[in-house]
DNA sequence: GAGTGGTCTAGACCACTAG
DNA sequence: TAGTGGTCTAGACCACTCG
C-alpha cells in the first residue's frame, strides 16, 4: 500500500498560531506581525481564540457554542462571529448544519489549497527546504513562456532553474521565468531561499494568486539523475502562472515533483 | 508544446446561469431550481446580476461600480453587496484593491476547485460523459478501503468499478467503495450516470466535501488496455474520501486519469 | 480631500433541526 | 416549541489609493 501524503508530510499543522514550533529559518511576515502587537482585525483574533478554546484537541464532531453565545463571550456582534467561523469553515476546520449547530471536523484532514512557494510548502510540512541553482541567467522567452506570461516571443526574461530539496533529499526540479522588466538587476542578486520573498521584498511584486495545471509525466534520463530516482519514474508536472493584485503576470514556473515523495493533498467542497 | 487543459476542455464556462447551452442530459438540481421560481438568497441573485451586467464579456481589469453604488442599484445593503462580490472573488472572477476598486479578472482562467462527480466534471467541460461497468458487487473492505472509510477491515461494502468515457473516449478508470449499511439494496439499482446522484436521491446521502490526494503513476498493462493508451503511459491517480454534512465518510474512490487527456486545472490564492 | 474597500455594530426576520 | 444557523438592514468608522 502506498504511503499517503498525510503520513509523509503532515504533522500538526500548527494553525492559527496556536503552538507552532519555530525553527531557525527566517520567519514569514505573518508571524512577525503576530508577535509584536496584534493589529489584526477582531474576527481573525476571534477565529484563533475559538480554534484554541473549542477546536484544538477536541474530538471530531464536537459541537462548538452557538453564535449568539460566542458573540457574548467575545463581546462582538454576531456578524463578526460569523465571519470568524466562516474562515474556520473555509479552512475545513468546522462544518455547520442549519438549525443544528457548528461542529468540529476530524483533525488531520488537510486544509484547502493555498498559494505557497516551495520553501513555504516544505517548511509547513515540517522539513527544511534548500536548493541547488542549476541555471541563473537572462534569456529570450520561448513560445510557451511568452504565451503564459503574455509577452512577445523573444522578450527579455530571467530564468532560474533549481533543484529543490527537503531535508537534503532531492524533491523537485523547478524552472522560474520572469519578465526582465519586473526584475531589472536580478542577475546580481544571490538567490538562496524563497524566490517569492525576493520578488516581494526586493522588487515589490506581491503574488496574490496563481493559475496551476497539474499533469503526470514519466521522467527523462537527465531529470532522473538529478532527482535520484529510478529510470522512467512517474512525476507530477505543475505549471504555474502567478498574478499580483493588479492582475499582472509576474512569473511562471514549471516544476517536476518526484512521484514517490510528493503528493498533492487538498479538500474540495460542494458549491 | 503540450496542449493545455484550457485548450482541451475549457469552453465558456457558462457561470451563473448567464448563457449556458443546455444539452440533452439530465439537469442538475441547481438548474431546476433556477428555472422555476427563484427562491435563492438575494446575494446570489445579485452575484449573478453583477456578473452578467459588469463582468461577462468585459475585458480584464475593468473596474466594476463601487459597492455603495451597487447597493443603490440593487436596492440592497452594502453588506449584501459585499457578500455577492465575495462569492465572485472566491471564484476568481474579480479581485479587489483596498482604496482602489474592484476589477475583473482575465476570462478563461479557471475557477477554484469544487467537489464534482466525473459526470458533472466532464459535462462542465462541454463533453458527454458515459461509462462501462466493469464490476458491481458487494464485497469485504480491504485494508486500504477500511482505513479510508474508518470501518473495520472485512466490513461489508459495495464496490463499483467503471471505465469512464468523455465523448466516447476512455478517460479514466474508477473504483468506488461505499459502506453497505448506507446503500442496502444497491446491487438492484441500475447505475448509469452520476453515482453522486444515486447516493443523493436514492439514499439521501449528500456529499458536502471531500479529501483528495493526487499522485502520478505509470500505468500497468491491464489498465493501459482499458484506457487505450501506449504501454507505460503516465496517469494521475486521485484518491478521494467523501464526507456528508454530518462528517460521515460516505464513499471513497480511486481513479486513474489518462495523463494525455486529463489535467487538473485550478487557482490558488495567497492567505 | 474624496472615494474606495475593510471592519464592526445592534437588531430583525426566516428556515431548519431537534427534543 | 425552543434554539440553531442563514439572510438582511442602516449606519458608522477606519485604512488605503488616487488625483
Amino acid at each position: 500500500m502506498q504511503v499517503t501524503a498525510e503520513e509523509l508530510f503532515l504533522g500538526k499543522s500548527g494553525l492559527y498560531g496556536s503552538d507552532r514550533p519555530m525553527d531557525d529559518q527566517t520567519f514569514s511576515d505573518d508571524e512577525d506581525r503576530r508577535d509584536q502587537e496584534d493589529t489584526r482585525p477582531k474576527y481573525m483574533k476571534i477565529r484563533d481564540a475559538i480554534y484554541r478554546k473549542y477546536i484544538a484537541g477536541r474530538p471530531s464532531n464536537s459541537v462548538i457554542p452557538p453564535e449568539r453565545k460566542l458573540a457574548e463571550e467575545f463581546k462582538a456582534s454576531r456578524v463578526t462571529i460569523r465571519k470568524a467561523i466562516g474562515k474556520l469553515e473555509a479552512d475545513n476546520v468546522v462544518y455547520k448544519v442549519q438549525g443544528g449547530g457548528t461542529y468540529t471536523v476530524e483533525p488531520g484532514i488537510v486544509k484547502s489549497l493555498k498559494l505557497t512557494s516551495f520553501s513555504e510548502d516544505i517548511r509547513a510540512r515540517g522539513m527544511v527546504p534548500s536548493s541547488r541553482v542549476l541555471l541563473h541567467e537572462r534569456a529570450q522567452a520561448d513560445r510557451e513562456a511568452s504565451w503564459r506570461l503574455k509577452v512577445s516571443p523573444g522578450a527579455d526574461v530571467y530564468i532560474l532553474r533549481r533543484l529543490r530539496l527537503a531535508d537534503g533529499e532531492p524533491m523537485c526540479l523547478e524552472e522560474v521565468t520572469v519578465p526582465l522588466e519586473y526584475v531589472p538587476d536580478i542577475e546580481k542578486q544571490n538567490i538562496t531561499g524563497s524566490f517569492y520573498d525576493v520578488l516581494q521584498h526586493k522588487y515589490g511584486l506581491l503574488p496574490v494568486w496563481a493559475d496551476q495545471v497539474v499533469s503526470p509525466v514519466v521522467l527523462e534520463p537527465g531529470d532522473v539523475k538529478l532527482l535520484q530516482v529510478a529510470p522512467y519514474s512517474p512525476a507530477l508536472k505543475i505549471v504555474r502562472v502567478t498574478f499580483d493584485a493588479k492582475g499582472r503576470r509576474i512569473e511562471t514556473t514549471t516544476s517536476l515533483y518526484r512521484g514517490d515523495k510528493y503528493m498533492l493533498h487538498y479538500a474540495v467542497k460542494r458549491d
